[in-house]
DNA sequence: GTTATTTATTTAACATGTAAGATATTTACA
DNA sequence: TGTAAATATCTTACATGTTAAATAAATAAC
């Protein structure tokens, strides 16, 4: 744990945090880019949409509020609208009126929409780990413990902090 | 909250890369979208638009090439177009046409650019360094050196590498 | 010296993101 | 009951991202 009672940073400390948040930001970005241009040349979905479907699709054939979904992917209200209709549009979600609370509206999975996801789980699933190919277990496994560990202290520092699970 | 607790993945390694994925996810997601709401709310700038200010303020007092730019902050062409078509509007920077190159056009920073980048900056270091107050700089020097490599690891599989310094 | 290719950027069409405000509904409360 | 506040979503306006195609100029080949 960091000093706590640290008055003002070191300049040292807040290089390192600079850096470390360069290093985070190309090192997500450039792997989305690999991996986002292979789902849109290969599929034609964005990350965006295979989250949704994911969301969607661990609710199995029960229907989902929006906002719950919307809340899992980080979408604001706005957002979620157009990427849904979009959606529906193509036939791999469908909405409807929520019976039970008439201001919601709820999602569910098509049979189009979960054929399409298992492919892409698929093929994301190996591209990720071709893109992670050339790193050891051990670091995958210290990455991934100190990645946690970063959003938990970030989400402590702020008192805006979202309730998601890992 | 759902587990991300893998236990000893035997077919896995597969698994893990995944779950390193995701974990990247969030955590850029989660620190750009605090660091870039706050950004908006105090200098009405995104971190795309602070992201070329920075690389251009690289450059001092020198003109660079519009492409030059969009490689370093990785905006593809299209994209880039019409970003710095909004901040010449807002005279954060100027456009010219290259004297050398008549396909080419060139950026510099304005005055009122250049003093808005430096706000930008120590607010931005600041927020940042808050954001990663709770980790210790051993773990902070340790992800590093795993998302350098991770980096290296990822461009070295894919021939589209795309060839940035660190 | 034309023709073809590559390079640098813009244009166009559209997908996805944000914030602010509108709408409708539920909930809390005087 | 009536009214205020909270909730869930949509609408609108616009910023930012993608790809594909167009434009223009430099470069290479013949």
């Amino acid at each position: 744990m960091a000093t706590v009672t640290t008055p003002r940073p070191s300049a040292g400390s807040e290089k390192l945090s600079l850096s470390l948040w360069l290093q985070l930001m190309k090192c997500t970005k450039e792997i989305e880019a690999g991996v986002g241009g292979r789902l849109r040349k290969t599929h034609s979905q964005s990350l965006a949409r295979f989250d949704v479907l994911s969301q969607v699709h661990r609710f199995g054939g029960d229907w989902v509020a929006v906002g719950e979904i919307a809340a899992r992917v980080m979408a604001s209200s706005g957002n979620i609208t157009a990427l849904v209709d979009r959606m529906v549009a193509e036939d791999l979600i469908v909405r409807r009126a929520s019976p039970n609370d008439r201001r919601s509206h709820q999602l569910r999975m098509t049979e189009k929409g979960a054929a399409l996801f298992d492919e892409m789980t698929d093929d994301h699933a190996r591209w990720v780990d071709a893109a992670l190919d050339g790193i050891a277990d051990t670091d995958k496994e210290r990455l991934i413990a100190l990645l946690v560990e970063v959003r938990r202290a970030f989400e402590a520092t702020t008192q805006a902090g979202a309730e998601q699970e890992s």
